[in-house]
DNA sequence: TTGTACGCGTTATCAG
DNA sequence: CTGATAACGCGTACAA
């Protein structure tokens, strides 16, 4: 900037002032200016007014895993709007671990984000003391976090599960197994409150043995699809709480000889670009991703905007069964009866 | 730093020279800033650092669709590798288009990153004009850039889709439809060329009839699949040159009520995820993205550990066929012979 | 309308 | 081993 003063004759100053169009410069220096700017490649550097400002137009944005086909939309959504914007943003990846959580948020609050949108990973102190001392905003995506006050965008989980467990009873299936991550995310917790919520409304009994818990990892999936189709009494239906663990699951049923939907229905929570082209068609529970990542960017946008002091909101969307052919009613699932058989001889 | 030094009764050099270890510091007076940090929690200020040091720890990376499976494992692995190194990166989505691409590279660059990684759309003279004279080192991902000097990792595009070609002409395929991208990026003609040589190597003659061009979106090959179905002479097999198209074609297959593999075959180039849970299990190919990630990340680190002057590197890698079920001998094709009769008709 | 002087938080230099 | 001071590049009172 200095090297343009100097080009144009004039002071920093009228050269700042030319560009933030913070008072009007002269047409004469306004010109001299603008040539100076071309001839030198001027570029104002962004670091320095930061530096001044204190702000960097930037924000950071945390999630568990980007190639989790959920995530991978609403981090493309989101950056998109803050594109828009005029704001960067720097991408992190937690892989479900606290610890890397935790870095990357102080790396990014080091570098003076303006904001952050996480996905939370377990129960961070540090994250909820940045959003009580930090002064950036926050806004919480997908999972809960409780003892957090500060603006957050999440889904109806329970209502979500229980129709999907409600289509799978109404076509009649009553061992329907369940495979989830870890509770100590609220999308797990308020899944599986609603596949027990769905079970009760049915007047069909809980049962632990149809529970699996894996990391959220296809390999997960396909442990714990092993031993819910090892199972005496096999359960002729299962639900994965989310996709990484449905195509371990699927995998599972492959290599056990199985076929879906022939011999076992399957719904797994999100949906994804190919559900609708391959076999089986997988019913799924579709989150509005798109919805997800705008409410979210519009939530930080909006404090980012200065809007600093009006109290947390939270926004919870539904998600919608995508109902295409993974599922047959219990009557036409193959050896149906078998189970029935099999514990009896037992 | 300034509180901290007056808490510690030192002056701001000496924090700073304790907190960088660039001198020893008295045992006393590290005990004394020692503490005030903890009080006062004192958190370094990187943009300042960066101000007075000239680096960032932070990398630029703009790539066309992050929801492309390819791009998004690419950026996986991307983003985990500088995490490693202690770097932060700022993600951009051209979504193909060369003004976002000039713009994004401009406000990354304002944002003094350190180094830049670019999956590049088009041909852009801004690119060139950056990787020449900023002099922040570039690393080219995935297409190439005739015309500028700098380190990159591509695929061999023209040898993996030879062998998947060659691999289809082998099953007796003659007619062998061909969807692409616009040829203005590199993998798209050196596809095409691949293309052409191995129906050359089998004395096949090329028809620009089976040609169709989109712009690489899921409806680009649905449109392209639809207008191939829809020929006199039907293709027996199909190839897209990338992921989002095959799911279009794949779509187009359905709703014309012909199936894949036994009406028509289909290669697809990059692999997914789901490619072997379900059917059809489509033969791909696939490539290295781990390495393709990891060895961008390493030519981009290697200049920021100061390698400035070494020759520019290309590093080229093997893609690999993935054979799945999604292709069936001519013989084993439903109608096979059907369009030799339509020919004759006509 | 334009210019001068100063501060943002750090680090590097150099004198003590 | 420590401290004063000058940059880094920019924005902005305030004075002219």
């Amino acid at each position: 900037m200095l090297h343009v003063a100097e080009a144009a004759r004039v002071s920093v100053a009228t050269v700042s002032a030319y560009i933030n169009g913070t008072t009007t410069v002269s047409q004469e220096l306004s010109a001299r200016i603008e040539q100076a700017i071309r001839e030198i490649g001027y570029k104002r550097n962004a670091i320095a007014r930061s530096l001044k400002v204190g702000t960097t137009r930037t924000v950071g944005l945390t999630v568990p895993h980007i190639t989790n086909p959920f995530f991978t939309d609403v981090v493309s959504v989101i950056q998109q709007a803050f594109d828009r914007a005029g704001y960067a943003v720097m991408l992190c990846c937690t892989d479900e671990d606290l610890n890397n959580q935790d870095d990357q948020i102080r790396l990014l609050l080091d570098r003076m984000v303006d904001g952050l949108i996480v996905a939370r990973v377990g129960d961070s102190a540090f994250l909820k003391e940045t959003v009580e001392r930090a002064n950036v905003p926050v806004v919480l995506l997908d999972r809960e976090c409780e003892n957090v006050d500060t603006d957050r965008v999440v889904l109806d989980n329970h209502q979500a599960v229980f129709e999907a467990i409600t289509y799978l009873v109404d076509l009649g299936h009553k061992r329907i197994g369940y495979i989830t991550g870890s509770f100590d995310i609220s999308p797990m917790r308020d899944r599986m409150a609603g596949y027990r919520a769905a079970l009760l409304a049915a007047g069909l009994t809980f049962d632990q043995s149809l529970v699996r818990s894996g990391d959220l990892h296809e390999a997960d999936g396909y442990t714990a699809a092993m031993q819910l189709l090892s199972l005496h009494e096999r359960p002729t239906a299962i639900f994965s709480a989310n996709n990484p663990m449905v195509v371990g699951a699927m995998k599972a049923i492959r290599d056990i000889g199985l076929s879906c939907p022939e011999d076992i229905s399957i719904i797994c929570f999100d949906d994804f670009p190919w559900a609708d082209v391959f076999h089986p068609q997988l019913t799924t529970i579709a989150q509005p991703v798109q919805a997800i990542g705008e409410q979210a960017a519009m939530l930080l946008l909006d404090r980012l905007n200065g809007n600093r002091d009006a109290p947390s909101r939270r926004l919870v969307l539904k998600g919608r069964l995508m109902v295409r052919n993974s599922c047959r009613p219990l009557s036409a699932t193959t050896g149906a009866a078998t189970p029935k058989i099999a514990t009896s001889l037992v």
